[in-house]
RNA sequence: GCGCCCGUAGCUCAGCGGAUAGAGCAACUGCCUUCUAAGCAGUAGGUCGCAGGUUCGAGUCCUGCCGGGCGCGCCA
């Protein structure tokens, strides 16, 4: 049960009943009612402004009006006190009954806790992570993956058909550029290069991607293959080269996502999409609504260019759709830009019956959000919507030192081993402990800590002390007893403190949290929302240690509740391996 | 120069058009014979960058300015 929800409807199911016999006007607005927890706690449990947005309509004083929906309010079931106050705001003060019987939903509802049918099974496509397959995954493509996973696992709770994927760009430059440092490494493993040949190219920047990642690899396609390309031209080796470059990468980056627990439904090929077409094929659907031509762009003012030469070019009308110019198609060499591919990609994803896309990408690429939008409008007629995630920058830390990281030096740290170190969960928790648009600094010190000051151990430690209670119980009470059904049918009226009614109205307010955050794209509410609830189960820890008052079915009921937010940390998660 | 993001307690940050703007850290004061004190409770700390506007009501929405970050033709 959504509380606020539920309550929401009532308010509007009163004013429809105060319209019909005549007390309100008909056709009332109701949409504008809010419903929500007061800031101020001794408001009460529930606070609306029905009155005042329906005052003005309704040609009624706030307070006057307040005054009668409360009187009506009162009568429901479970309603203790309903009081106007400010300029009219409702508060409702529930009964202790009727906190007591949300655990009895939480308990019942097990892992489904919080299942909102917000979305009605309507497809979202969320592509995430993305990264070029030309190495391992640093950092902040780890902070993409994250918001991008949770953010996907948040809107099939509230109800939404989720495809989770990730977009290869296997066409462009880069894979050529990996495929010729590749083809470095392999002609050493051959024999027919000295050893020292790839750090020398590398210094003198012929090659471009050169870590040590790309040795087994050369290896790998010596042993397959043998060494019959030492002398064939580049035209020759270099499909092959990437070809299997490309594969190993990917796999290199599965295996990087894996330790983090992420999994796609759907890997798209930027490549497959050009050969088989897309790109010409969207192409000519822009062109038919005349959004293609040739043209000579503007050079950018305030902006030094020493080459810049005014040349024709293909051009997409992107001003058309809110981006400040017209941007290109196609490069000089006739090839598609990234951009191209781009519009053929999304165009792609809403004709696969997605006209829902979500994009995660680093800040890096916030310039090249409205053009993506304006494409995005024109290919699908302004029947699709694409919302861009930008994930600003990780800062690494170690005790507050800055780590240094350049690749030239060589010491540029890796994802893996950022989450072999810490592992999954931390690193899981720690990304989503910021907006996705703030930048985020990663204490290797800090998020390992065992103090309140770190997040993911204040949490934990949470979950530890419910499995502390749950140990204990089972040991004298027995599985049995402790089954949820036989916990939500107990004497839970013996749940009076404040405390206690304290954490039970913080599980209730779950399903809010994660409607909320699911329509505003935001995971990083379900992170806030944790320590929230850590923090009302620490509270009533510490009174029940001064009151000696064993209330463990709260316990049990934060526990069982934690598994509904299993899919937020998956598999053993937030485990409290490391308390011991 | 243009665009996007950010500006909230000394520091790091929450904040959904609602009432007297919150949390942690740092500082100070209390709380363990009891299932985890690596925890809890309290005190103190604010011109929500500045100025207008919309609204019954603005930290939140709009406009302008100031300050910081990122981006700005054939890289992705």
């Amino acid at each position: 049960m959504n509380v606020f929800a539920w309550f929401r409807e009532r308010i509007a199911a009163e004013v429809a009943a105060m319209a019909a016999s005549g007390s309100l006007p008909t056709g009332l607005d109701t949409t504008r009612i809010g419903i929500e927890p007061p800031r101020d706690p001794a408001h009460g449990d529930l606070a609306s402004n029905a009155a005042m947005v329906l005052a003005g309509p309704a040609k009624r004083r706030p307070r006057e009006l307040a005054l009668l929906l409360a009187q009506r309010l009162l009568k429901i079931e479970g309603v203790a006190t309903a009081e106007v106050a400010g300029p009219g705001f409702i508060n409702l003060r529930l009964t202790d009954t009727f906190w007591h019987a949300r655990i009895a939903d939480i308990l019942l509802a097990g892992v489904a806790y919080g299942d909102s049918g917000l979305g009605e099974g309507r497809p979202v496509n969320v592509e995430y992570v993305s990264a070029n397959p030309t190495g391992p995954l640093h950092v902040g493509h780890g902070r993409g993956a994250i918001v991008g996973d949770a953010l996907a696992g948040l809107l099939q709770k509230a109800g939404f058909r989720v495809t989770r994927e990730y977009y290869v760009n296997d066409a462009g430059g880069q894979v050529d550029a990996l495929a010729r440092s590749l083809r470095l490494r392999w002609l050493i493993a051959a024999g027919a290069e000295p050893a020292d040949a790839f750090e020398r190219a590398r210094t003198a920047g012929e090659v471009q991607y050169g870590g040590d990642y790309l040795v087994p690899v050369a290896e790998a396609l010596l042993a397959q293959d043998g060494d019959r390309w030492i002398e064939a031209p580049e035209q020759d080796w270099l499909p092959a080269f990437r070809s299997f470059a490309v594969a190993a990468m990917l796999r290199l980056i599965r295996d990087d996502l894996e330790a983090l627990g992420i999994r796609f439904d759907v890997v798209a090929s930027e490549r497959r999409l050009v050969e088989e077409g897309g790109v010409d094929a969207a192409l000519r659907f822009l062109e038919g609504r005349g959004l293609v031509y040739e043209g000579v762009l503007e050079p950018p003012k305030g902006k030094v260019l020493d080459d810049w030469e005014p040349r024709p070019q293909t051009l997409f009308r992107a001003s058309l759709y809110g981006d400040e110019v017209d941007r290109p198609l196609r490069k000089s060499d006739g090839s598609w830009t990234y951009f191209a591919a781009d519009i053929a990609y999304h165009l792609d994803k809403f004709r696969r019956g997605f006209p829902v896309m979500i994009d995660v990408w680093g800040a890096d690429h916030g310039g090249y959000v409205k053009r993506m939008q304006a494409a995005v409008t024109a290919i699908t007629e302004d029947s699709g919507a694409l919302d861009v995630k930008l994930c600003q920058l990780v800062n690494l830390l170690d005790g507050g030192e800055p780590v240094r990281m350049s690749k030239r030096a060589g010491n540029f740290i890796s994802l893996r081993e950022v989450v072999d170190r810490v592992g999954r969960d931390v690193f899981r928790f720690i990304m989503l402990t910021r907006k996705n648009d703030a930048p985020l600094d990663f204490d290797f010190q800090k998020v390992t800590e065992q103090t309140r000051d770190n997040p993911v151990f204040y949490v934990q430690y949470a979950h530890a002390r419910c499995r502390s209670v749950l140990r204990h119980a089972l040991a004298e009470m027995g599985e049995e007893a402790l089954s949820d059904a036989v916990l939500a049918g107990a004497a839970l009226g013996r749940l009076t403190d404040p405390a206690e009614l304290d954490l039970i109205k913080q599980l209730a307010s779950w399903p809010r949290v994660v409607e909320g955050a699911a329509e505003a794209h935001e995971p990083h509410r379900i992170a806030f929302y944790l320590q929230d609830v850590a923090q009302a189960f620490h509270g009533l820890w510490t009174t029940e240690r001064r009151t000696r008052n064993c209330a463990s079915s709260i316990s049990m009921t934060c526990s069982s509740h934690r598994r509904g937010w299993r899919w937020f940390a998956p598999r053993s998660s937030l485990s409290h391996q490391a308390l011991r």
